[in-house]
DNA sequence: CTATGGCTAAACAGAC
DNA sequence: AGTCTGTTTAGCCATA
């Protein structure tokens, strides 16, 4: 996911450590980014709203007669393509709004931290995007866009300049072409100052606006913001050409495969709680119910970070024991993710073997019993059987945990949970989300792209506005953290993870 | 660097 | 004899 070209949140609150910044500037800077990702959720709500279009255009034409899939797909590739140049436009209007009164107020001294050639590359490519809106402005605006546009006008927040757009256009000629100022309104971000005349918001701009810290910060800001829109149009990109390819070749329709509910969070979730001693959920009870998407749980977070793959090998990391809850829930939320993918779940023996013994009536199993569960759980334990079983019946008698009891039918495992609990913690330190990428990533290099893309693909089908807010609230996380204390304990480090947003199911 | 935990492999024994 | 169950040891790796 993390390409060269973008900025961890990491990096970002050590870039802005760099700078010497009053929290209520920072506090600007907040709510700048959240003004950004409300704009996403528009975007968002749009796309929504055109699948749910698209869907009751489906359910009229299976009344009417035979749904074609041609059509549908057609139908699907236009929405990608609005949803294309809606983000360019977005693009476009941040670029101007908020980088392009920077060239003018840089030239005398470039700002600690900023490197030259990376302000070199920015002005180009602002100056290529102002070209481009000119030399549109100049021709014809583009119906198609102005109407999607419009589409969602009816928004609130003080970022919303779809219509200022317009009027720039028609206003730069006469006004001194300030994409800053609009509707007799400063626009640089956080501002919205109100001016009478052009000439009082040039005295503003120069004033408020100057080469400082703060204009800095916020510049660095908005180049994250765009460096963030333009991954995300790049991959938007690349996954409409992977649906145009798709339908010249045409393939068997791949089954979408359950994916996991994040497992980082829940451990995260449970670092706060009491280690319970007793499944929340038993599977079985569970295995009965009609199965549910896993995107529906509200309280999950949507990030789903898979921790090892089919053929992968063992991983060495492993949430073991006192994270029981977490377990339990992984084990029950991805019940199917783990049915139907070929995934090691990613506790140690010891924890799952007290898991299969907790969940059963008894809290008593025999061997057999003990393998049978881990065969039904998970798919994984279909194969290699003499390596696992082995291990199992290692983990059994090496633990003293699990205690075994003589029966008349002959000798069941117990747990004795004590004991278990007396077992030296496991600390995960860091934030476990990254490191949980890059360790999965690191291990096996012929396979980083592979998980890379089991990452991505974790993502919802056409959920890439939802994408941009995260990344942009992991972005104002980031801010966030750098307002509070910096002596944030390991739990504060997965927030961003925790907030990132909930995904529309399509 | 050391200690510890976890995994895998394997040898071995006893029961069935 | 072959399989299952259970115990133990050893080596490797990752992490604290």
């Amino acid at each position: 996911m993390i390409t060269p070209q973008a900025i961890t949140p990491q990096q970002m609150q050590q870039i802005l450590q760099q700078q010497v910044l009053s929290p209520q500037q920072l506090q600007l800077l907040l709510q700048q980014q959240q003004a950004l990702m409300l704009q996403q959720q528009q975007l968002q709500e749009f796309y929504k709203k055109q699948q749910e279009d698209l869907h009751l255009q489906l359910l009229q034409q299976r009344h009417a007669g035979k749904p074609s899939k041609e059509q549908i797909m057609a139908q699907q590739m236009a929405i990608q393509q609005q949803l294309l140049s809606i983000q360019q436009q977005h693009l476009l209007n941040l670029q101007r709004q908020g980088l392009l009164s920077v060239p003018s107020a840089l030239t005398s001294t470039l700002a600690q931290g900023l490197i030259p050639a990376e302000l070199q590359q920015l002005w180009k490519e602002t100056a290529d995007a102002r070209q481009e809106e000119k030399r549109r402005g100049d021709k014809s605006p583009s119906p198609p866009k102005t109407q999607i546009l419009n589409h969602h006008s009816s928004t609130n927040g003080h970022h919303v300049h779809r219509e200022s757009r317009h009027h720039c256009r028609h206003s730069n000629r006469s006004q001194g072409a300030h994409p800053l100022y609009s509707h007799g309104v400063c626009k640089w971000p956080g501002c919205d100052a109100v001016f009478g005349d052009f000439q009082s918001f040039l005295k503003h701009l120069n004033s408020e606006h100057a080469l400082d810290d703060k204009s800095t910060a916020q510049c660095r800001v908005q180049m994250q913001v765009v460096q963030q829109l333009e991954l995300q149009l790049a991959k938007d990109k690349e996954r409409l050409q992977a649906m145009m390819a798709h339908l010249h070749v045409k393939s068997t329709e791949p089954k979408p495969a359950p994916q996991p509910v994040n497992l980082v969070s829940n451990l995260t979730l449970a670092k706060a709680t009491i280690p319970k001693t007793s499944p929340s959920m038993s599977l079985s009870q569970s295995a009965t119910a009609p199965s549910t998407p896993l995107t529906s749980l509200p309280q999950m977070p949507s990030v789903i970070i898979p921790t090892s793959l089919h053929s992968m090998g063992p991983i060495r990391k492993r949430y073991s024991d006192k994270y029981n809850i977490a377990m339990d829930q992984d084990i029950v939320q991805n019940k199917e993710f783990y049915l139907s993918a070929e995934v090691r779940p990613p506790f140690t023996y010891a924890a799952l073997i007290r898991q299969a013994i907790l969940e059963s009536p008894e809290k008593q199993l025999t061997l057999n019993e003990i393998y049978n569960w881990f065969t039904r759980t998970f798919v994984y334990f279909r194969r290699n059987a003499a390596t696992w079983k082995n291990a199992v019946r290692h983990n059994l008698s090496l633990h003293k945990c699990f205690v075994r009891v003589e029966n008349v039918k002959g000798a069941v495992w117990t747990v004795d949970e004590l004991e278990f609990q007396k077992r030296r913690p496991q600390k995960i330190t860091g934030s476990p989300l990254v490191k949980n990428i890059q360790s999965s990533l690191g291990q096996n290099p012929t396979l980083s792209s592979l998980q890379a893309a089991m990452v991505d693909s974790s993502l919802p089908l056409y959920g890439s506005a939802s994408m941009g807010a995260s990344s942009l609230k992991a972005l104002a996380s980031a801010l966030h953290e750098d307002m509070s204390s910096h002596d944030h304990d390991e739990g504060s480090h997965s927030d961003s993870s925790l907030e990132l947003s909930p995904v529309p199911t399509l």
